[in-house]
DNA sequence: CTGTTAGCGCTTTCAG
DNA sequence: CTGAAAGCGCTAACAG
């Protein structure tokens, strides 16, 4: 291995000056500057990522956290949000390490500082009470939530659940419906919190609007009721209400309507559905997170309107 | 921050012991260990990342490199081959790092061994002339690839292509097919040569079969020729094919056959597909580079059959 | 079996 | 403006 040393020794002056022509910390005339960027590229030397952390602690590294818990395995929309966190993540050097399923005890163990080498992270789908959030916050490693964390004062991006749902409820009573029925995601996520509060106001707001919401938990699959307007969380609720609804006779459409809140998959979809842009989410997350892993701790609160319906 | 020393003191002995009790390559009386470990835990002490790697040089690191280049962006197979190597990672301890779309440049760079620090890697889609490969084998960082490299001696596990492709020409033979249309993946993957062999070696083993392969780049939405069998390399050139038969009239199934080798999201597919099992993939190359990591430096070679037709 | 000591490669005072 | 020297926290020889 070529170290800072053999750099040294190969310019005749001191490894010390070696490192502030390289860190940029401390001047170092032009032409001194010059021959050992030479004499860097002539060696093929590369800093010791090791020697260098451990000096002044930080590592390029960034952590990406998509879920807690591995409830749900397969969600289509992980691949453009991861590509898009490491793409930015990659135009300002730095390297990323996913995670995905950590359950609250793993998540404890692999996020502690001294066991990942991580300068910050991008946490997805906060839980209304969310042990990660509380640990980054303890360990002060700066942090993104992509969705609507429940309280303390930390960035996040998140697209306004609020918002979209009484826009999807105004739109489907504007087309002449009156019975709403909200199938939302888990109870512990905060993104139910949202979507139950703008489906309930945009109700309370519509003259002669009447709406339910409930939980993946309580959900059989019979049959919607006929003149409902069912508002599906995700794909795979929505297509779970379309199968009942196959199988009994009921049509899609007519009988009930059937609109969900984003689809992994955008082909052959039977329904309409807000599209939702996680590319730029998270995009726009890995850029407020490199911009705090560079000092500009100020939390940032950002309700994007990534979405189309 | 907490250190070694400090737990040393607080139980009057040296840090080396400290260390040893901790590594366990060292005999540490029980007692003495019991002692040493319950001070950890009331000190809530983590050994320093930086400092052990910079000792002991391992990081329990390991790289996940997609593909090389951006051409392709989104494949929906991603999302279940990196969720398998990220559990088969966690459950040997090991933290993985994410690249997607890296250039030759930006690989060589981001992979020195120095720049990040990894362990090990496992390289998808091998190029017939890959330079990240070389590179791993530069820098003697333990690999696997997913995929059938095209030289060297290195760990893979790949489904064997040249077996698939034949079958697949056998069966859609044995329905009565005469003339096959392969439309390959791009020239410069290992991929393509296996899945051209394949369907090369069928069709001269096959009495009066004809056949011909074409590439993407050659690739012009026309209608499909009547009477032929079309095998497309993935779901998105079979997906053009059928838009192009369909536009003009053709019938898929009846004037012409259509299978595809492999599809990112199997709802709603209009077409016969190989279906192909990406998390066993991952898992299988994550279970072989940890092997290596820890010294199993006897490169394996798996042709796995993880595929159904 | 335990403790002392010398590094790992780099950054960072602090005198020249 | 430059260079010697002292760590960062840990591991690993090497004596006791």
């Amino acid at each position: 291995m070529i170290t800072i040393n053999d750099v040294a020794k190969h310019c005749n002056v001191a490894k010390s000056t070696v490192s502030n022509a390289l860190t940029g910390k401390k001047y170092v005339s032009p032409e001194l500057k010059q021959k050992i960027m030479d004499a860097c590229k002539e060696l093929d030397f590369q800093p010791n990522f090791y020697a260098s952390s451990l000096s002044h602690g930080n590592s390029k590294i960034l952590a990406l956290v998509l879920e807690q818990d591995s409830t749900s395995n397969y969600r289509g929309f992980y691949t453009p949000l991861i590509v898009a966190c490491l793409k930015t993540a990659a135009r300002s050097g730095r390297h990323l390490l996913v995670y995905s399923g950590l359950d609250a005890q793993e998540a404890k163990s692999m996020l502690k500082r001294d066991r990942a080498p991580i300068d910050g992270a991008i946490l997805m789908t906060p839980l209304v009470d969310d042990s990660r959030i509380r640990q980054m916050e303890e360990q002060m490693i700066p942090c993104v939530v992509i969705g609507h964390p429940a309280s303390g004062d930390m960035s996040y991006v998140d697209i306004d659940n609020v918002k979209m749902l009484s826009d999807v409820v105004k739109r489907l009573y504007g087309r002449g419906w009156r019975k709403f029925r909200l199938v939302n995601s888990e109870r512990n996520k905060t993104i139910s919190v949202d979507r139950a509060e703008g489906f309930g106001r945009a109700i309370s707001e519509l003259e002669g609007a009447e709406g339910t919401v409930c939980y993946p938990d309580e959900l059989v699959e019979r049959p919607p009721e006929c003149g409902a307007a069912y508002i599906a969380s995700d794909g795979k609720i929505a297509a779970s209400i379309y199968r009942a609804a196959k199988e009994s006779g009921t049509e899609p459409g007519k009988d009930f309507a059937l609109y969900s809140l984003g689809e992994d998959d955008e082909n052959e979809v039977h329904w309409e559905y807000a599209r939702q842009d996680y590319s730029k989410l998270g995009e726009r997350a890995m850029e407020m997170l490199v911009s705090a892993c560079e000092g500009d701790t100020e939390p940032k609160h950002v309700f994007a309107d990534y979405y189309t319906l």
